[in-house]
DNA sequence: TTGAAAGCGCTAACAT
DNA sequence: ATGTTAGCGCTTTCAA
C-alpha cells in the first residue's frame, strides 16, 4: 500500500520557528506558558507552511478527536431517504450541527444505528472504538435507550439526548413539545374549536406523552373535555389513517385535529378529502412537524415548527464544551418551536349538535 | 484533559490469542500468510473481547483512514437547508454513499466548501491534512474546479468527479445528462409537441451543455428547429421565470418546456399559472430533477430522476477500490436516470399558427 | 517559560 | 507462516 505521510507536520513548524515541538503544540492548543512573542512566531510559521494538525495524531496521543457523532435511527432514516418525500430531519441536524462543529474545528459524523437490534450496544461500541468521538448526539428513539446511555455513561463520553427530559446521565434537550402542543391547541381554541382531536405518537417516545399533556392542559384550562379525543399512532401514515377515522367517526366528531407527525397529518388530510370534508372549512388540521411537504399540500398545513437545527447546534456546543472540561448543564435545555399558521386552520363549521365543551 | 484510552487494543487481542501483534494485524486486514486456524483463533479473541481497531491508530501507522470525504458547495447547500424546500441532494448522497461506505467499514464525511472562495484550495487542503481521507467525492460545481483537482492529483488522493467527463485526473461519473435530456425531449415529441423549449443551466456547469446537446439532438433527429428555443438560467427560481417568459413570449410560443432544475421548473409552472396557461393542457412541463416537491405541485411534474444515490455509491466503491490499489477506470462512468412520467405532460394544444418543425 | 523523552495503537519493513 | 522493530504525528508527563 502506498504510504501517505503528512505534508507539513509539527516538526516542520518547530524547525521553521526554531522552537521545540512542545511549544508548537502549546500554541496549537492555546496552552499556557507561552510568551506572546513566541506564540506570534509559531503562528507565523504555521501560516507560512500551511500547517494543519492531523486529527489522527491528536487523537492518538490521547487528546481530542474533534469529532461529534450524531446517531439516528437506521430504519426510519433510510426509509425516509428512499421515499424521497422531503423529510429533512438529517439535513436540519447537519445544518445546525455541522456548522456549529465547524466553528470549533470539529466535524460531525452521521451514524445510523438500528433500534430494534439486540446488539445495539455493539454497534455503538464499534463506532466509539473506531472513531473515539468527543461527544455523541442521541436522537429519538435512541435518546431514551438505556443500553446506549449506559454505555456512553460508562465510557465517560459526553452525550446529548434530544427529545428526552431524563432522569439519568447526559445532556437533555427538548423542543418544548408540551408547550408547542399547548400553543397549537390554543390556536384552535381561539378560532372557536371545542372538539379538538389529538393523534399522538407511540408511547415509547416520551415526547408523545408530553404533547398529549400540552394538548390536554390547554383544553382543561378552558373546561373542555378531552378524554375521548386522543388516539395513538406510530407516526406512520397508516396509523394516522386509523386514528383519524376514529376521531371523525365519533358522534360528536372532532372539528379540528392535531397530528403528531407529518405522515399522520397527511393521512388525516387524505381521509378528510375522501369523506368530502373540506379543510379547513369542515375540519382544521395541524401537523406537528413543519417538514417541506406540508407547505405543498392543499391547503398548506398549519404546523408546529421543530427547531431541529438550533437544538442540534446547542447540543454540539455543549458537547464540545464538555469535551473541554466544562460542566454539563443539570437542567433540561428547552428550545421552543413556533407555530407556523397556514391555510389548514379556520373557525369550525357552525355547530349542529351538542358540544362537549363549555368554553367559547 | 481527561485521557481516554482505547478499551481493547490489538495488544489485548494478541495476548488473548497468544500470537504476535502482527498476526492480529494481518487478520484484521485480511492479509496473506496466516494459517486458517490462526485466523480462527485470532477472530475468536477479537469477538470475545469486542475488539474494534482505532481508525486514528490505523491512519497513524500509514495505513488507511477509512474515511471518504464528500465535498459539496457550501453556499447552495446551506441555502437549500435553510429554505427547507425538500431538496434532498445531500440525503441522496448519504443514502448511496454512507451505506456503500458502511459495507466496507468506511465512513463518509460531508464537507462544505465555498466555490467562490479564492482560497478554496486552503479549505480542501485543511480538510485533507486534518482527516487524511482515503478518497474524495467532488460534486458540481467542484468537480470541474481545477484548483481542487490539481491539489488532489498532486496529493495522490483518489477522487471522483460527479458531473464531469474530463479530461483530466480523477474518476469521472455522470448521470447521463445528454441521454436524459434526449429521453425527455423524445417523450414530448411522442406526445406531438414540436416547439419544445429548453431552459438550460449556467455555462460553468458542463452538464448544462450536455443537456442542451441531448435536447437538440432529439429535435434534430426529427427535423425540428431548435435555435430560438433555448434559454439560459442559473438553476434558480428568478432566472427560470425570465427564461420561461422568453419562451412563452415568442410568436410561436413553446408548447412544452424542459427546465434544467427543479426551481426553474417551478418558476415556469408559476408563470404559466399567472398567464392562465393550464398545465399540461396548454403547456407541458418537465423538470430536470425529481426532487420531492415536484410530486406535490399541481399537477405533479414529469421529471428526470437523477440517480444521485446510485452514482454516489458507485463513486464510493471505486474510491475504496482505488485506496486498496485497484486501477482507476479510464472511462467515464455513466449512471442513467429515468423519466418519471406524471401529470405535467400531455399532447400539445391544437395548432393555430404555423409550426417551426416538419416532424410529426 | 521552555524542552526532552516516552508512548498512544497500529502497520510496513524486515527478520526469522 | 509468524515475530520483531521502528516509526507515524502528536500530546502528555517530567525535567530544566
Amino acid at each position: 500500500m502506498r504510504r501517505r505521510r503528512q505534508a507539513v507536520t509539527i516538526k516542520h513548524v518547530a524547525a521553521d520557528a526554531g522552537v521545540s515541538l512542545q511549544t508548537v503544540s502549546r500554541v496549537i492548543n492555546d496552552g499556557p506558558n507561552v510568551r506572546p512573542e513566541m506564540r506570534q512566531r509559531v503562528q507565523a510559521s504555521i501560516e507560512k507552511l500551511g500547517y494543519v494538525p492531523s486529527i489522527a495524531a491528536q487523537r492518538m496521543s490521547g487528546s481530542r478527536s474533534y469529532m461529534i457523532l450524531a446517531l439516528n435511527d437506521r430504519e426510519r432514516t433510510i426509509a425516509d431517504w428512499k421515499l424521497r418525500q422531503g423529510t429533512d430531519w438529517v439535513d436540519q441536524m447537519l445544518l445546525g450541527g455541522m456548522l456549529e462543529c465547524a466553528k470549533h474545528g470539529f466535524r460531525m459524523i452521521v451514524e445510523l444505528v438500528d433500534t430494534h437490534s439486540d446488539h445495539i450496544e455493539r454497534e455503538l461500541g464499534a463506532a466509539i472504538a473506531a472513531l473515539q468521538p468527543d461527544g455523541v448526539i442521541l436522537t429519538p428513539p435512541h435518546s431514551e435507550n438505556e443500553h446506549l446511555t449506559f454505555l456512553l455513561d460508562r465510557e465517560k463520553i459526553p452525550f446529548a439526548r434530544i427529545g428526552s427530559r431524563g432522569p439519568g446521565p447526559g445532556i437533555f434537550l427538548t423542543m418544548d413539545d408540551e408547550g408547542s402542543a399547548r400553543e397549537a391547541t390554543e390556536h384552535l381554541l381561539a378560532l372557536g374549536h371545542k372538539r379538538i382531536g389529538f393523534i399522538a405518537g407511540p408511547e415509547e417516545y416520551s415526547l408523545s406523552n408530553w404533547r398529549i399533556d400540552g394538548w390536554r392542559s390547554a383544553l382543561e384550562a378552558v373546561g373542555c373535555d378531552s378524554t375521548h379525543l386522543c388516539e395513538r399512532g406510530d407516526f406512520g401514515f397508516a396509523s394516522g389513517l386509523i386514528a383519524a377515522q376514529r376521531l371523525l367517526d365519533l358522534d360528536d366528531r372532532a372539528t379540528a385535529i392535531i397530528a403528531s407527525s407529518e405522515q399522520m397529518a397527511l393521512a388525516t388530510l387524505e381521509l378528510a378529502r375522501k369523506r368530502g370534508l373540506e379543510v379547513p372549512r369542515d375540519l382544521s388540521l395541524i401537523s406537528f412537524d413543519n417538514t417541506p411537504v406540508v407547505r405543498f399540500t392543499h391547503p398548506p398545513l398549519t404546523a408546529v415548527d421543530q427547531p431541529i437545527s438550533e437544538t442540534t447546534a446547542r447540543a454540539v456546543k455543549l458537547l464540545i464544551g464538555a469535551s473541554k472540561g466544562d460542566k454539563l448543564p443539570e437542567e433540561t435545555i428547552v428550545v421552543s418551536g413556533k407555530l407556523e399558521t397556514r391555510g389548514s386552520t379556520a373557525p369550525p363549521p357552525a355547530p349542529v349538535g351538542s358540544t362537549s365543551c363549555s368554553a367559547g
